[in-house]
DNA sequence: GTTTTTGCAAACCATTTGCAGGGTC
DNA sequence: GACCCTGCAAATGGTTTGCAAAAAC
């Protein structure tokens, strides 16, 4: 007899679990761009997910995509990278407040939790007299496998 | 009798002087995007230095505003923000490494220096294994005067 | 049945580039 | 005088949009 789960159409997956819980609806392609997602191995971009589709021969349209990711980035299941190139890349993950370690060799990122920012908030605001309700951060360099190979 | 001051041809425009420093042409249209970037109150994007030679009619190629930029963008005279909107804006700066505390109201933007953030950085290391060689931080909020109006 | 969502193709818009002429050092 | 820089206009490339058909709830 099998465990007693929650039915869910999501497969399991966190991207479409996420679009379900935000209310909107799950559509074959949102599942197919939720599973190029899933597959990829590190950050990617739009033009990424629009290849793979084509290569897999999974029918979503360029702009589906776009419209994919940008919910996506709303509801916080991916979130939009500013590379140092100047390029965006996605990457997902838990749409909880975080940063990210991203390797510039392999792409590979991971996400890192406050250690510490939310004071250098404080401090920044009683120094400049700025109120902050937003920042980001982001951090750059080589992952352990980058830096053993 | 004027005071000895070196003898330069920058106007005592600090992106001109880092031009200067640097090694780059001062040429008429450099110093015309100099004088445009200078005008500015707040962040600015490509296309309001485009727009605002056109309305003082002043004769800069769209083109070369952008090459303008990238080259004081490079000498760090200039820091290339991404908003929490996805658009790209610049500010003046000094060529330190530093951070950016933005309005989100009026677009004034103010330096931050380190306050803290190496030591995140360490710990950031410590605790993922990741080298990091690069990182950016932005803090959005109300500047003092905005949240005062 | 109503409301969302999709696909397509065209539209957009910021940015880049090739190249011949002009300016700077 | 050599090399750097500029303007122009065309090319580029990522992203958005209008709209009618299709799918989800």
């Amino acid at each position: 007899m099998r465990p007693m789960v929650p039915y869910a159409l999501n497969d399991g997956s966190p991207l479409l679990a996420s679009l379900e819980r935000e209310g909107y609806r799950l559509t074959a392609p949102r599942r197919a761009v939720a599973g190029l997602i899933a597959a990829q191995r590190s950050h990617f971009s739009a033009a990424d997910l629009v290849a793979e589709a084509r290569s897999r021969r999974v029918g979503v349209g360029r702009a589906t995509v776009f419209r994919t990711l940008e919910v996506l980035s709303d509801i916080g299941a991916v979130e939009r990278l500013d590379l140092p190139s100047g390029d965006h890349a996605y990457v997902a993950c838990e749409p909880l407040h975080h940063h990210h370690a991203v390797c510039t060799r392999c792409g590979r990122s991971d996400d890192i939790e406050d250690a510490g920012l939310r004071a250098i908030v404080r401090t920044v605001e009683r120094r400049t007299g700025y109120r902050i309700d937003e920042h980001r951060l982001e951090l750059f360099g080589l992952c352990p496998d980058c830096q053993a190979s």
